[in-house]
DNA sequence: CGACCAATTTGGTCAGACCAATTCTAACTG
DNA sequence: CAGTTAGAATTGGTCTGACCAAATTGGTCG
């Protein structure tokens, strides 16, 4: 899970999975930093520093007399990740709502990219819808296009808080995903009409299209996605049989 | 700043400051943990909880030969608190940006309360909204009631991760903007056709209707806030004459 | 000038200690 | 017996000083 393989961040990496198991109740109390020490075979120092970063997550408080857990929803988008790691597979709920944000946040994105572009933006996002058009066969080669192609958006929208959130989810969500080799499906035909309402957008300086087209394109992916997890869902099923 | 009055916190504060303040130049190298110590006048195991939870914050990387200062926009949306509170006066902006995207998600929650309300909860939901109408002079219990009415959206729409990012957003904004007294000021003739609107969306359970309004209302606020924000700034200016 | 090796620095971790504030316990009181 | 309260035990916050492995640095040699 955390690719820094100090001690600290081992325990802390433990002690968040168990928290957002449920496996202590909001309000309750940790363990003492002593008592965690012992059981971790570590030094407290090392379990403070696992604590701090927990706190720093919202997932506890830190307060003379014990550390307390504090409620799931009070806690940062850093624990989304986890969250989807903790079963074999991701909840498909989660992964739903996931894919709603980044529509909603993508779509705004995109609206506000077609308000400021200058010219030469314009040109260079006409050419990439352009190229995203082509290689409707072949998954791989079409997701990294895409992928590009929000990327510009969010460059030329130029939005420091849309893209710090964006940080978080892509790097809670996309690598997620990734590791469980899910490929969503989407019809071609549904792909072209998108992709010609985004030139149209383009062409037309139409922010609002544009914006409601890539919500669009996000709802597809979601259901998309949705699919590809039940089949998941149905191969695992039939290996434990 | 933070609340939490240890040294270890104090210390963090102080360097997220100074990173924020880029006085460390992206992957630039930290001053040693024990610099700092000596520097804070503090032992080493409190600069590195410190430092601990700068990592946390995505604003440093810390591996075996230093730490290393990362890109602002590589950060956690924590940071956007204090990035605001650095100067006087935030940033318009960065606030501006702030508001678009608090209202993009306000408006996708829009839609899926009105797409998964019960018919109670589509009752409470109509209920505020006559409420929301009356009180169109007092700012603040209006304020009030617009909050309430949006926290109540969002326990209906039930989607914990624009829920997690809403409470990073109002914990770095909401707090700032209190603080700071920008009262900001709308046409009540505006309100209240945004409150018809809302009431027919409700009405008609048209989710798009309801998204599209809740977006106007956010735009209708980013403009008041931005003329509040350039008249503290006017003030300020006064007085510095 | 570049490759290589040794000295130094740096982060990671540990052990043990002290303080102040909280929490717990048990005796005490009405 | 319930409630209060004083004292003991626990807990977090911090410090000191130490050791290791990896990385950085600086000088030396080809």
């Amino acid at each position: 899970m955390s690719v820094n393989g100090t001690i600290s961040h081992e325990i802390a990496s433990l002690l968040r999975d168990e928290i957002l198991r449920s496996q202590y109740r909001r309000g309750e109390r940790l363990p003492s930093e002593r008592d965690l020490a012992a059981r971790f075979n570590a030094s407290r120092g090392a379990v403070r520093e696992a604590l701090s970063q927990l706190e720093q997550l919202g997932l506890i408080r830190i307060l003379p007399g014990g550390a307390r857990v504090q409620a799931i929803d009070a806690a940062s988008i850093a624990i989304l990740g986890p969250l989807m790691a903790i079963d074999v597979l991701p909840d498909p709920l989660l992964v739903d709502q996931f894919l709603q944000t980044f529509g909603a946040l993508a779509a705004l994105t995109a609206r506000s990219a077609i308000n400021q572009a200058s010219n030469e933006e314009m040109r260079n996002l006409q050419g990439m819808v352009e190229r995203l058009g082509k290689h409707a066969g072949d998954f791989g080669a079409m997701q990294t296009r895409w992928r590009e192609f929000l990327e510009y958006l969010a460059t030329v929208a130029d939005n420091l808080v849309v893209r710090l959130i964006g940080n978080d989810l892509k790097a809670q969500f996309v690598e997620q995903m990734m590791n469980l080799g899910i490929n969503p499906v989407m019809k071609p035909a549904t792909i072209k009409q998108l992709v010609n309402s985004l030139k149209l957008a383009l062409a037309s300086k139409d922010a609002e299209l544009a914006a409601t087209t890539i919500q669009m394109q996000f709802d597809e992916l979601r259901m998309a996605v949705g699919e590809a997890i039940s089949l998941k869902q149905a191969s695992y099923q039939k290996q434990a049989v």
